[in-house]
DNA sequence: TGAATGATGTTT
DNA sequence: AACATCATTCAT
C-alpha cells in the first residue's frame, strides 16, 4: 500500500477553465493539530481576470488577490461578507491572474471534525457552498497563499465524472452570463441546482 | 421551494 | 456601497 501523491504544481499551469473541469472528482484535503478533513470536489467556477469583471483581481493587483497573480499551485482563500472565508486554487503562469473557487466537496473524511468546526452534523450541510467547505476544512486568511502540495493543505487526483454540467456562476452581479461554473451531472452536493 | 433579511467586516 | 455567503424566518 502506498500514498497517492499530491498534483503537482504543473497540473495548475493550464487554462484555467479546463483545471476547474479537471478538478471535479479530485479530492481536497487539510491537515492540522485538529485532525484531518478531506472531500471530493464537486463544484467549482473559473475566474480569469484579464478578461473576467467577476474576478477579484480585475481591476488589478491588490494586498488580498496577490496569490491569483502568483504561481500556479497555491491557495487563494478570501474573507468576505464579514464572516466567511472562501477558497481557490490559483491557475496559470506565475503573473497571470486566474483562480479556480472551489465550491462544493462530497465529505469523505473527518465528518466528525467537519461537524464540530460548521456547528451542525447534517452531511448534506457541511461542504455543500464555498464558505462552508472553507469552514469545515479550517481553511482561512493563514492559508491564503499555502502550497497545496501540503503541509497543510493538499489536492489529490482522483476519479473524474463521467459528464460534466456548465452554468453560469453563482454570487456575482458582473460577468453573470460566462458558464465558467461546473459540476458532474447528478451530483447530489453541489451547493445548488 | 423560494423570498426576505440580519449577521459581520473588508474593500473600493 | 458593494461584496465569488450563510442561517433563519416567513410565505407559498
Amino acid at each position: 500500500m502506498s500514498a497517492q501523491a499530491p498534483l503537482p504544481p504543473e497540473y495548475f499551469d493550464r487554462p484555467t477553465l479546463e483545471v476547474a473541469r479537471d478538478l471535479l472528482g479530485c479530492v481536497l484535503m487539510s491537515d492540522s493539530p485538529a485532525g484531518r478533513a478531506s472531500g471530493r470536489i464537486v463544484e467549482t467556477e473559473g475566474y480569469i481576470a484579464r478578461i473576467d469583471p467577476a474576478a477579484h483581481a480585475y481591476r488589478g493587483r491588490t494586498v488580498r488577490n496577490a496569490p491569483m497573480w502568483g504561481s500556479p499551485g497555491h491557495a487563494y482563500i478570501y474573507f468576505t461578507y464579514g464572516m466567511h472565508y472562501c477558497t481557490n486554487v490559483v491557475t496559470e503562469a506565475d503573473g497571470v491572474a486566474a483562480a479556480v473557487l472551489i465550491r462544493a466537496l462530497e465529505p469523505l473524511e473527518g465528518l466528525d471534525l467537519m461537524a464540530e468546526r460548521r456547528g451542525v452534523e447534517n452531511p448534506q450541510l457541511l461542504c455543500a457552498g464555498p464558505a462552508r467547505l472553507s469552514q469545515a476544512l479550517g481553511l482561512d486568511a493563514r492559508l491564503s497563499g499555502a502550497p497545496l502540495q501540503g503541509p497543510d493543505v493538499f489536492i489529490y487526483p482522483g476519479e473524474p465524472p463521467t459528464e460534466i454540467v456548465a452554468t453560469t456562476r453563482i454570487g456575482i452581479s458582473r460577468g453573470k452570463d460566462l458558464p465558467w461554473r461546473y459540476y458532474p451531472v447528478g451530483s447530489p452536493w453541489v451547493s445548488r441546482k
